[in-house]
DNA sequence: GGAGCGTTAGTCAAAATTGAATAGGGGGCG
DNA sequence: CGCCCCCTATTCAATTTTGACTAACGCTCC
């Protein structure tokens, strides 16, 4: 599973409705296009897809008045807010799932209840757990580690690597627990889309038309001064 | 880049002269299929485009001794030698790149001379820091932290994924340092493939033909990078 | 007043990836 | 002695992903 369609169904879910442009624009706007495989491309593809299976609905719309072509909005179907919540808890909740995968699913944490959201971090935590054990106990089997060569150097790495995974979980679990962040059913959302008009603070103005992009994985662009104001932000 | 091409140019560079299901063999064995994209559809398919592209020359064979269809072996041009250190280098000095890639190239990494493998991981190193404080940077502009919600989680998460890869990083450098291992130059070559007939120490016995699935259970579809489910080992 | 540029919105062909299928011979077994 | 499964190798169709391209409209600048 590629982060993709948790990440689209995510943002459908949160406008109530939105076309492809606008998931687009969320996109840029959580950073995705940074961490994750979130092309114009692959977007418009997973709308459609998910379209054909039954997990969004799409509406035909005029053109709209600032010019461009017709536009198809979206709505998440039934079957498209429990895949929603399917993905999202494999998101969380599974050891093997890449980064990019486990970044959408922090983006929508606060979408679950606090209880379940400590239950499946905790569950990640063991899943880690468990996976290192495997991993030890596979690559070391008898004559001590060593063997292996410099092969025994990837072993290393990944169990480091589930290792400061979990110290990371353990952590953000606390900070849960210890009330951060209002969680489904606890009064007013929060908002994670850009509004109709408003403008994207955190824009790297080189993802939207065709100019040239930079680099990839986090660099290049660095930052407008603005922080975010509105309404993100922390707790009640 | 995927580490497809790194993992199916160093398989066949280390044998010489390499027809898939070989390069297929080793990528099991090096527990590649566990912790990135080595299915046959993608080996044969990096083969055949890399030989159209220059990178490796094939030859016909006849079909081999113990039935089959007629094989092609691969060998390494000058161009896929160049190719293949181009990967190697970009694999372990830069820090956008998945996990996949890093770990193809510490299964590599004995094919650089010494000097070279400490400079790359101390770029890696460099590299890591040096986007860290991109990201806090571009996250937390001014108004102190926090303003982001749930958000700067993700961001978080990140930041202590460089820190953690960063120490892992340091930590190899020190065992290199410290004369583990034999690199390119200093001896008899660590060999890192199976040879004729030998047979897979760690294979899972389920990744070969179709025919019946054994009794490989429940665990169900299991994502991409999954490490090290289903049953290995039930060695001695 | 029109040439060029940016924004909105989406399409498309090519490449990569996946999961399953194919094919031929050998070995064990009832 | 025929059947079925397993091993050797590879191919294929379907799906996904990528990167570049299209096209309409408004705004600004000269």
């Amino acid at each position: 599973m590629s982060a993709i369609r948790l990440l689209v169904l995510g943002a459908v879910r949160q406008h109530g409705r939105a076309h492809g442009y606008q998931v687009r624009n969320d996109l840029e706007y959580w950073g995705a296009h940074e961490w994750s495989n979130a092309k114009p491309g692959s977007i418009y593809h997973a709308l459609k897809q998910m379209a054909k299976e039954g997990l969004l609905h799409a509406h035909d719309i005029a053109p709209s008045t600032a010019g461009g072509p017709p536009r198809t909005e979206y709505e998440l179907t039934a079957a498209g807010e429990a895949e929603f919540f399917a993905l999202l808890r494999a998101a969380l909740s599974r050891h093997d799932q890449k980064a990019d995968v486990l970044s959408a699913g922090i983006g929508f944490l606060l979408d679950l209840p606090r209880a379940e959201a400590v239950a499946l971090l905790q569950e990640r935590v063991r899943a880690l757990e468990a996976w290192r054990s495997e991993v030890t106990g596979y690559y070391t089997p008898e004559g001590g580690p060593g063997q292996l060569g410099h092969i025994g150097e990837i072993m290393h790495m990944w169990v480091h690597s589930a290792d400061s995974g979990a110290a990371w979980t353990r952590g953000l679990i606390e900070r849960i627990e210890g009330g951060a962040y209002v969680f489904a059913g606890e009064g007013a959302p929060f908002v994670g889309v850009l509004a109709d008009g408003e403008e994207n603070p955190y824009a790297t103005r080189d993802g939207g038309a065709d100019g040239g992009r930079e680099g990839a994985g986090g660099e290049g662009d660095g930052g407008e001064g603005d922080g975010g104001e509105g309404d993100r932000g922390g707790r009640g």
